[in-house]
DNA sequence: TCCAAATTCCTACCGCGGGTACAGTACCAT
DNA sequence: ATGGTACTGTACCCGCGGTAGGAATTTGGA
Protein backbone atom coordinates (compact mmCIF):
# COMPACT_ATOMS: atom_id res chain seq x y z
CA UNK A 1 0.00 0.00 0.00
CA UNK A 2 1.48 3.16 -1.00
CA UNK A 3 2.69 5.55 1.91
CA UNK A 4 -0.60 7.90 1.01
CA UNK A 5 -2.77 4.95 1.38
CA UNK A 6 -1.27 4.16 4.47
CA UNK A 7 -2.04 7.72 6.19
CA UNK A 8 -5.82 7.70 4.78
CA UNK A 9 -6.65 4.39 6.36
CA UNK A 10 -5.18 5.66 9.24
CA UNK A 11 -7.10 8.56 9.02
CA UNK A 12 -10.47 6.14 8.46
CA UNK A 13 -9.20 3.87 11.70
CA UNK A 14 -9.30 6.64 14.18
CA UNK A 15 -12.24 8.60 12.54
CA UNK A 16 -14.48 4.99 12.92
CA UNK A 17 -13.61 4.12 16.39
CA UNK A 18 -14.63 8.06 17.46
CA UNK A 19 -17.59 8.35 14.88
CA UNK A 20 -18.82 4.70 16.55
CA UNK A 21 -18.27 6.13 20.30
CA UNK A 22 -19.49 9.57 19.76
CA UNK A 23 -21.61 10.24 16.89
CA UNK A 24 -20.26 11.99 14.03
CA UNK A 25 -20.63 15.81 14.65
CA UNK A 26 -19.14 15.42 18.45
CA UNK A 27 -15.81 14.41 16.63
CA UNK A 28 -14.08 16.72 15.88
CA UNK A 29 -11.38 16.92 13.06
CA UNK A 30 -8.46 18.09 15.76
CA UNK A 31 -9.41 15.50 17.84
CA UNK A 32 -8.91 13.12 14.82
CA UNK A 33 -5.39 14.40 13.41
CA UNK A 34 -4.14 14.36 16.80
CA UNK A 35 -5.16 10.77 17.35
CA UNK A 36 -3.93 9.59 14.24
CA UNK A 37 -1.34 12.10 14.77
CA UNK A 38 -0.87 14.16 11.66
CA UNK A 39 -1.49 18.10 11.36
CA UNK A 40 -5.09 19.54 9.98
CA UNK A 41 -3.75 20.03 6.61
CA UNK A 42 -2.66 16.77 5.86
CA UNK A 43 -5.82 15.28 6.63
CA UNK A 44 -7.26 17.71 4.40
CA UNK A 45 -4.81 16.84 2.16
CA UNK A 46 -6.66 13.14 2.21
CA UNK A 47 -10.24 14.28 2.68
CA UNK A 48 -11.51 17.42 0.67
CA UNK A 49 -14.36 18.17 4.06
CA UNK A 50 -15.83 16.60 6.89
CA UNK A 51 -18.29 15.48 4.36
CA UNK A 52 -15.62 13.40 2.29
CA UNK A 53 -14.87 11.45 5.89
CA UNK A 54 -18.52 10.88 6.19
CA UNK A 55 -18.61 9.23 2.75
CA UNK A 56 -15.42 7.48 3.10
CA UNK A 57 -16.72 5.92 6.33
CA UNK A 58 -20.14 5.06 5.35
CA UNK A 59 -18.83 3.46 1.76
CA UNK A 60 -16.38 1.28 3.99
CA UNK A 61 -19.32 0.45 6.92
CA UNK A 62 -21.94 -0.56 4.00
CA UNK A 63 -19.35 -3.11 2.58
CA UNK A 64 -18.35 -4.90 5.93
CA UNK A 65 -22.28 -5.05 6.36
CA UNK A 66 -23.16 -6.09 3.06
CA UNK A 67 -20.69 -8.83 3.91
CA UNK A 68 -22.25 -10.08 6.85
CA UNK A 69 -25.50 -10.24 5.90
CA UNK A 70 -24.17 -12.60 3.05
CA UNK A 71 -22.22 -14.41 5.33
CA UNK A 72 -25.32 -14.83 6.84
CA UNK A 73 -27.70 -15.96 4.45
CA UNK A 74 -25.22 -17.90 3.45
CA UNK A 75 -24.66 -20.23 6.59
CA UNK A 76 -29.10 -20.37 6.57
CA UNK A 77 -28.70 -21.92 3.48
CA UNK A 78 -26.41 -24.33 4.66
CA UNK A 79 -28.23 -25.21 7.75
CA UNK A 80 -31.58 -26.25 5.74
CA UNK A 81 -32.96 -27.16 2.38
CA UNK A 82 -36.05 -25.98 2.95
CA UNK A 83 -36.53 -21.82 1.91
CA UNK A 84 -38.62 -21.33 5.13
CA UNK A 85 -36.25 -22.98 7.16
CA UNK A 86 -33.91 -21.06 5.70
CA UNK A 87 -35.48 -17.40 6.53
CA UNK A 88 -36.40 -18.30 9.76
CA UNK A 89 -32.78 -19.57 10.61
CA UNK A 90 -31.79 -16.92 8.93
CA UNK A 91 -33.37 -14.17 11.37
CA UNK A 92 -32.77 -16.10 14.31
CA UNK A 93 -28.82 -15.93 13.82
CA UNK A 94 -29.66 -11.76 12.68
CA UNK A 95 -31.23 -11.72 16.31
CA UNK A 96 -28.35 -13.23 17.67
CA UNK A 97 -25.49 -11.51 15.72
CA UNK A 98 -26.83 -8.22 16.47
CA UNK A 99 -27.97 -9.50 20.70
CA UNK A 100 -24.79 -9.71 20.91
CA UNK A 101 -23.31 -6.57 19.62
CA UNK A 102 -21.70 -5.27 23.12
CA UNK A 103 -22.91 -2.27 24.18
CA UNK A 104 -25.91 -2.79 21.37
CA UNK A 105 -25.00 -2.05 18.55
CA UNK A 106 -22.99 0.65 17.50
CA UNK A 107 -26.39 2.75 15.78
CA UNK A 108 -27.07 1.83 12.11
CA UNK A 109 -24.99 4.07 10.20
CA UNK A 110 -27.84 4.45 7.34
CA UNK A 111 -30.00 5.83 10.19
CA UNK A 112 -27.42 8.59 11.49
CA UNK A 113 -27.31 9.90 8.04
CA UNK A 114 -30.30 10.25 7.26
CA UNK A 115 -31.35 11.99 10.62
CA UNK A 116 -28.62 14.03 10.38
CA UNK A 117 -29.44 15.20 6.81
CA UNK A 118 -28.15 18.67 6.55
CA UNK A 119 -24.67 17.44 7.35
CA UNK A 120 -24.29 15.51 4.63
CA UNK A 121 -24.48 15.76 0.65
CA UNK A 122 -25.98 14.04 -1.94
CA UNK A 123 -23.49 11.62 -2.56
CA UNK A 124 -23.68 10.45 1.04
CA UNK A 125 -27.30 10.23 0.50
CA UNK A 126 -26.94 8.31 -2.51
CA UNK A 127 -24.84 5.63 -1.04
CA UNK A 128 -27.07 5.00 1.71
CA UNK A 129 -29.86 4.68 -1.18
CA UNK A 130 -27.79 1.93 -2.74
CA UNK A 131 -26.96 0.23 0.37
CA UNK A 132 -30.53 -0.07 1.40
CA UNK A 133 -31.49 -1.31 -2.14
CA UNK A 134 -28.82 -3.33 -1.61
CA UNK A 135 -31.01 -5.33 1.42
CA UNK A 136 -34.02 -5.59 -0.10
CA UNK A 137 -32.44 -7.20 -2.97
CA UNK A 138 -31.06 -10.09 -0.83
CA UNK A 139 -34.21 -10.77 1.32
CA UNK A 140 -36.10 -10.14 -1.60
CA UNK A 141 -34.64 -13.12 -3.28
CA UNK A 142 -35.25 -15.02 0.14
CA UNK A 143 -38.69 -14.45 0.17
CA UNK A 144 -38.88 -15.60 -3.53
CA UNK A 145 -37.54 -18.71 -2.34
CA UNK A 146 -40.55 -19.16 0.19
CA UNK A 147 -43.47 -18.45 -2.18
CA UNK A 148 -42.56 -20.72 -4.98
CA UNK A 149 -43.13 -23.42 -2.62
CA UNK A 150 -45.59 -21.79 0.42
CA UNK A 151 -47.95 -19.64 -0.53
CA UNK A 152 -48.28 -16.71 1.57
CA UNK A 153 -51.76 -16.29 4.12
CA UNK A 154 -52.46 -13.49 3.39
CA UNK A 155 -51.63 -10.80 0.17
CA UNK A 156 -48.20 -8.97 1.16
CA UNK A 157 -46.08 -6.91 -1.37
CA UNK A 158 -42.25 -8.73 -1.37
CA UNK A 159 -40.09 -5.78 -1.33
CA UNK A 160 -42.35 -4.09 1.27
CA UNK A 161 -42.11 -7.49 3.09
CA UNK A 162 -37.82 -7.53 2.25
CA UNK A 163 -37.84 -3.87 3.28
CA UNK A 164 -39.36 -4.97 6.75
CA UNK A 165 -36.16 -6.83 7.59
CA UNK A 166 -33.86 -3.45 7.94
CA UNK A 167 -36.77 -1.40 8.92
CA UNK A 168 -37.37 -3.85 11.82
CA UNK A 169 -33.70 -3.41 12.20
CA UNK A 170 -33.82 0.49 12.20
CA UNK A 171 -36.72 1.02 14.00
CA UNK A 172 -35.39 -1.64 16.83
CA UNK A 173 -32.05 0.35 17.48
CA UNK A 174 -34.12 3.20 17.67
CA UNK A 175 -36.15 1.77 20.20
CA UNK A 176 -33.70 0.05 22.03
CA UNK A 177 -31.82 3.32 22.57
CA UNK A 178 -34.73 5.35 23.46
CA UNK A 179 -36.20 2.81 26.13
CA UNK A 180 -32.42 2.19 26.85
CA UNK A 181 -32.88 -1.56 26.86
CA UNK A 182 -30.21 -3.13 24.16
CA UNK A 183 -32.30 -6.30 24.12
CA UNK A 184 -35.56 -4.60 21.89
CA UNK A 185 -33.44 -4.71 18.64
CA UNK A 186 -33.94 -8.36 18.83
CA UNK A 187 -36.45 -8.92 20.31
CA UNK A 188 -38.28 -7.13 17.22
CA UNK A 189 -36.46 -9.20 14.87
CA UNK A 190 -37.49 -11.85 16.61
CA UNK A 191 -41.18 -10.57 16.00
CA UNK A 192 -40.79 -10.14 12.32
CA UNK A 193 -39.75 -14.25 12.02
CA UNK A 194 -42.54 -14.72 13.89
CA UNK A 195 -44.44 -12.77 11.26
CA UNK A 196 -42.61 -14.67 8.55
CA UNK A 197 -43.40 -18.22 10.17
CA UNK A 198 -47.12 -17.21 9.97
CA UNK A 199 -47.29 -15.61 7.15
CA UNK A 200 -45.92 -18.64 5.37
CA UNK A 201 -46.56 -21.47 7.51
CA UNK A 202 -49.29 -24.02 5.99
CA UNK A 203 -52.51 -24.47 7.08
CA UNK B 1 -51.44 34.00 29.07
CA UNK B 2 -49.21 36.51 30.66
CA UNK B 3 -46.66 38.60 28.52
CA UNK B 4 -43.74 36.55 28.99
CA UNK B 5 -45.41 33.11 28.45
CA UNK B 6 -46.69 34.68 25.23
CA UNK B 7 -42.73 35.34 23.76
CA UNK B 8 -41.93 31.66 24.95
CA UNK B 9 -45.14 30.38 22.90
CA UNK B 10 -43.54 32.49 19.69
CA UNK B 11 -40.25 30.97 20.07
CA UNK B 12 -41.46 27.61 20.66
CA UNK B 13 -43.76 28.26 17.55
CA UNK B 14 -40.99 29.84 15.31
CA UNK B 15 -38.50 27.04 16.97
CA UNK B 16 -40.91 24.08 16.29
CA UNK B 17 -41.41 24.81 12.24
CA UNK B 18 -37.57 25.71 11.49
CA UNK B 19 -36.90 22.46 13.32
CA UNK B 20 -39.47 20.36 11.44
CA UNK B 21 -37.72 21.49 8.10
CA UNK B 22 -34.56 21.72 8.46
CA UNK B 23 -33.37 19.56 11.32
CA UNK B 24 -32.56 20.69 14.83
CA UNK B 25 -28.60 21.74 14.75
CA UNK B 26 -29.36 23.02 11.61
CA UNK B 27 -31.63 25.68 13.24
CA UNK B 28 -29.68 28.56 14.71
CA UNK B 29 -30.33 30.43 17.85
CA UNK B 30 -29.81 33.48 16.11
CA UNK B 31 -32.13 32.43 13.56
CA UNK B 32 -34.79 31.56 16.10
CA UNK B 33 -34.60 34.97 17.33
CA UNK B 34 -34.67 37.00 14.39
CA UNK B 35 -38.00 35.66 13.18
CA UNK B 36 -39.55 35.48 16.71
CA UNK B 37 -39.13 39.23 16.62
CA UNK B 38 -36.74 39.66 20.21
CA UNK B 39 -32.57 39.44 21.24
CA UNK B 40 -30.67 36.41 21.54
CA UNK B 41 -30.69 37.98 25.52
CA UNK B 42 -34.14 37.63 25.31
CA UNK B 43 -33.98 33.89 24.13
CA UNK B 44 -31.73 32.77 26.88
CA UNK B 45 -33.66 34.49 29.73
CA UNK B 46 -36.37 31.69 28.25
CA UNK B 47 -34.26 28.88 27.66
CA UNK B 48 -31.49 27.93 30.03
CA UNK B 49 -29.35 27.21 26.48
CA UNK B 50 -30.32 25.06 23.22
CA UNK B 51 -30.77 22.07 25.62
CA UNK B 52 -33.85 22.96 26.91
CA UNK B 53 -35.22 24.68 24.28
CA UNK B 54 -35.13 21.05 22.84
CA UNK B 55 -36.65 19.42 26.04
CA UNK B 56 -39.99 21.88 25.98
CA UNK B 57 -40.22 21.03 22.08
CA UNK B 58 -39.90 17.43 22.60
CA UNK B 59 -42.85 17.75 25.50
CA UNK B 60 -44.94 19.68 23.24
CA UNK B 61 -44.73 17.35 20.61
CA UNK B 62 -45.06 14.62 22.66
CA UNK B 63 -48.27 15.89 23.94
CA UNK B 64 -49.42 16.50 20.28
CA UNK B 65 -48.98 13.12 19.34
CA UNK B 66 -49.73 11.28 22.27
CA UNK B 67 -53.47 12.87 22.11
CA UNK B 68 -53.44 11.83 18.29
CA UNK B 69 -52.73 8.54 19.06
CA UNK B 70 -55.38 8.19 21.60
CA UNK B 71 -58.05 9.82 18.52
CA UNK B 72 -57.10 6.80 16.54
CA UNK B 73 -58.09 4.51 18.82
CA UNK B 74 -61.34 5.85 20.09
CA UNK B 75 -62.09 6.05 16.64
CA UNK B 76 -61.18 2.41 15.92
CA UNK B 77 -63.47 1.71 19.03
CA UNK B 78 -66.36 3.68 17.67
CA UNK B 79 -66.23 1.61 14.49
CA UNK B 80 -65.96 -2.08 15.61
CA UNK B 81 -67.15 -4.15 18.87
CA UNK B 82 -64.04 -6.70 17.68
CA UNK B 83 -61.25 -6.18 19.25
CA UNK B 84 -59.17 -7.56 16.21
CA UNK B 85 -61.16 -5.52 13.98
CA UNK B 86 -60.82 -2.61 15.92
CA UNK B 87 -56.60 -2.90 16.19
CA UNK B 88 -57.12 -3.89 12.02
CA UNK B 89 -58.88 -0.47 11.92
CA UNK B 90 -56.42 1.88 13.96
CA UNK B 91 -52.95 0.46 12.12
CA UNK B 92 -55.63 1.07 9.05
CA UNK B 93 -56.11 4.79 10.30
CA UNK B 94 -52.53 4.76 11.41
CA UNK B 95 -51.59 4.31 7.96
CA UNK B 96 -53.51 6.49 6.06
CA UNK B 97 -52.56 9.28 8.54
CA UNK B 98 -49.12 8.47 7.74
CA UNK B 99 -49.96 8.58 3.99
CA UNK B 100 -51.12 11.99 4.25
CA UNK B 101 -48.84 13.84 5.96
CA UNK B 102 -47.80 15.82 2.72
CA UNK B 103 -43.80 15.85 2.43
CA UNK B 104 -43.66 12.09 4.60
CA UNK B 105 -44.35 13.15 8.19
CA UNK B 106 -41.57 15.47 9.82
CA UNK B 107 -39.87 12.71 10.98
CA UNK B 108 -40.03 11.54 14.59
CA UNK B 109 -38.97 13.61 16.86
CA UNK B 110 -38.05 10.46 19.67
CA UNK B 111 -35.34 9.17 16.95
CA UNK B 112 -33.68 12.79 16.05
CA UNK B 113 -33.22 12.73 19.44
CA UNK B 114 -31.56 9.91 19.64
CA UNK B 115 -29.45 9.97 16.80
CA UNK B 116 -28.18 13.18 17.82
CA UNK B 117 -27.51 12.31 21.34
CA UNK B 118 -24.75 14.22 22.31
CA UNK B 119 -26.48 17.13 21.59
CA UNK B 120 -29.25 16.72 24.39
CA UNK B 121 -28.87 15.77 28.17
CA UNK B 122 -30.33 13.32 30.75
CA UNK B 123 -33.36 15.29 30.79
CA UNK B 124 -34.69 15.10 27.21
CA UNK B 125 -33.42 11.21 27.02
CA UNK B 126 -35.63 10.55 29.84
CA UNK B 127 -38.95 12.54 28.56
CA UNK B 128 -38.27 10.24 25.24
CA UNK B 129 -38.22 7.25 27.09
CA UNK B 130 -41.59 8.49 28.96
CA UNK B 131 -43.50 8.71 25.72
CA UNK B 132 -42.30 5.27 24.03
CA UNK B 133 -43.41 3.47 27.31
CA UNK B 134 -46.88 5.94 27.11
CA UNK B 135 -47.21 4.24 23.30
CA UNK B 136 -46.31 0.54 24.95
CA UNK B 137 -48.88 1.03 27.14
CA UNK B 138 -51.61 2.05 24.50
CA UNK B 139 -50.83 -0.59 21.77
CA UNK B 140 -50.64 -2.96 24.51
CA UNK B 141 -53.85 -2.54 26.23
CA UNK B 142 -55.20 -3.18 22.35
CA UNK B 143 -53.64 -6.59 21.88
CA UNK B 144 -54.32 -7.23 25.31
CA UNK B 145 -58.12 -7.22 24.27
CA UNK B 146 -57.17 -9.33 21.14
CA UNK B 147 -55.89 -12.16 22.96
CA UNK B 148 -58.59 -12.12 25.57
CA UNK B 149 -60.46 -13.31 22.92
CA UNK B 150 -58.42 -14.73 20.29
CA UNK B 151 -55.68 -17.07 20.90
CA UNK B 152 -52.45 -16.16 19.40
CA UNK B 153 -51.01 -18.47 16.36
CA UNK B 154 -47.38 -18.00 17.56
CA UNK B 155 -46.08 -17.54 21.14
CA UNK B 156 -45.12 -13.60 20.96
CA UNK B 157 -44.18 -10.86 24.44
CA UNK B 158 -46.93 -8.65 23.93
CA UNK B 159 -45.11 -5.52 25.40
CA UNK B 160 -42.53 -6.29 22.77
CA UNK B 161 -45.37 -6.46 19.90
CA UNK B 162 -46.98 -3.30 21.54
CA UNK B 163 -43.24 -2.01 21.05
CA UNK B 164 -43.45 -3.48 17.51
CA UNK B 165 -45.84 -0.36 16.30
CA UNK B 166 -43.44 1.79 17.35
CA UNK B 167 -40.79 0.23 16.02
CA UNK B 168 -42.29 -0.09 12.61
CA UNK B 169 -43.43 3.08 12.92
CA UNK B 170 -39.44 4.07 13.41
CA UNK B 171 -38.19 1.96 11.30
CA UNK B 172 -40.61 3.24 8.39
CA UNK B 173 -39.08 6.66 8.49
CA UNK B 174 -35.97 5.80 8.43
CA UNK B 175 -36.49 3.63 5.47
CA UNK B 176 -38.81 6.14 3.62
CA UNK B 177 -35.91 9.26 3.90
CA UNK B 178 -33.24 6.89 3.02
CA UNK B 179 -35.28 5.90 0.37
CA UNK B 180 -36.36 9.13 -0.51
CA UNK B 181 -39.75 7.55 -1.01
CA UNK B 182 -42.77 8.55 1.05
CA UNK B 183 -44.73 6.10 0.65
CA UNK B 184 -42.51 3.59 2.42
CA UNK B 185 -43.67 4.43 5.76
CA UNK B 186 -47.44 3.67 5.44
CA UNK B 187 -46.23 0.19 3.44
CA UNK B 188 -44.57 -1.05 6.58
CA UNK B 189 -47.49 -0.55 8.79
CA UNK B 190 -49.68 -2.26 6.84
CA UNK B 191 -47.37 -5.28 6.55
CA UNK B 192 -47.48 -4.72 10.44
CA UNK B 193 -51.68 -5.18 10.38
CA UNK B 194 -51.12 -7.59 8.41
CA UNK B 195 -48.95 -9.43 11.17
CA UNK B 196 -51.27 -9.30 13.34
CA UNK B 197 -54.22 -10.32 11.09
CA UNK B 198 -52.76 -13.73 10.68
CA UNK B 199 -51.21 -14.32 13.90
CA UNK B 200 -54.36 -13.62 15.80
CA UNK B 201 -56.80 -14.61 12.57
CA UNK B 202 -58.17 -18.18 13.84
CA UNK B 203 -57.03 -20.73 11.42
C1' DT C 1 21.81 10.67 -9.01
C1' DC C 2 18.65 14.11 -9.68
C1' DC C 3 13.93 15.80 -10.59
C1' DA C 4 9.25 16.11 -10.04
C1' DA C 5 5.39 14.70 -7.93
C1' DA C 6 3.19 13.29 -3.85
C1' DT C 7 2.78 13.88 0.86
C1' DT C 8 3.05 16.22 5.18
C1' DC C 9 3.95 20.25 8.14
C1' DC C 10 3.53 25.02 9.81
C1' DT C 11 1.40 29.28 10.90
C1' DA C 12 -1.90 32.39 10.60
C1' DC C 13 -6.38 33.48 9.69
C1' DC C 14 -11.85 33.68 8.88
C1' DG C 15 -16.83 33.13 10.02
C1' DC C 16 -20.39 30.91 12.44
C1' DG C 17 -22.71 29.23 16.28
C1' DG C 18 -23.47 28.49 21.21
C1' DG C 19 -22.98 30.73 25.22
C1' DT C 20 -21.61 34.39 28.98
C1' DA C 21 -21.59 38.82 31.40
C1' DC C 22 -23.69 42.55 32.76
C1' DA C 23 -25.68 47.05 32.66
C1' DG C 24 -29.73 49.38 31.43
C1' DT C 25 -34.83 49.76 30.59
C1' DA C 26 -39.89 49.26 30.00
C1' DC C 27 -43.96 47.66 32.12
C1' DC C 28 -47.00 46.11 35.53
C1' DA C 29 -48.86 45.14 40.13
C1' DT C 30 -49.04 45.91 45.02
C1' DA D 1 -42.66 54.33 44.54
C1' DT D 2 -40.92 50.19 44.41
C1' DG D 3 -39.73 45.88 43.13
C1' DG D 4 -40.18 42.03 40.42
C1' DT D 5 -40.72 40.28 35.48
C1' DA D 6 -39.51 40.60 30.92
C1' DC D 7 -36.85 42.09 28.12
C1' DT D 8 -32.80 45.16 25.07
C1' DG D 9 -27.89 46.24 23.87
C1' DT D 10 -23.25 45.55 23.59
C1' DA D 11 -19.31 43.34 23.93
C1' DC D 12 -16.93 39.34 24.38
C1' DC D 13 -15.06 34.10 24.56
C1' DC D 14 -14.33 29.59 22.64
C1' DG D 15 -14.51 25.56 19.62
C1' DC D 16 -15.09 24.01 15.18
C1' DG D 17 -15.01 23.68 10.16
C1' DG D 18 -12.46 25.42 6.73
C1' DT D 19 -8.92 28.35 3.92
C1' DA D 20 -4.35 30.23 2.32
C1' DG D 21 0.02 29.52 1.05
C1' DG D 22 4.59 28.42 1.64
C1' DA D 23 8.22 25.14 3.34
C1' DA D 24 9.95 20.68 4.13
C1' DT D 25 10.26 15.85 3.30
C1' DT D 26 9.70 11.54 1.12
C1' DT D 27 9.44 8.64 -2.82
C1' DG D 28 9.46 6.60 -7.22
C1' DG D 29 11.12 6.88 -11.81
C1' DA D 30 14.31 8.36 -15.80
Amino acid sequence: MARGQETRKRILDVAQSAVLAKGFDATSIDEIVANAELTKSGFFYHFRDKNALALALIERHIEIEDQLFDELLQRARDLAEDPLQRALIALKLLAELIDDMPNGHPGCVVATAVYQDRLFDREVREANRRAVLGWRRRFRAMFDDIVAVYPAQDDVDLDSLADMVSSVIEGGIVMARALAEPSVTAQQILLLRSYVKVLFSPR
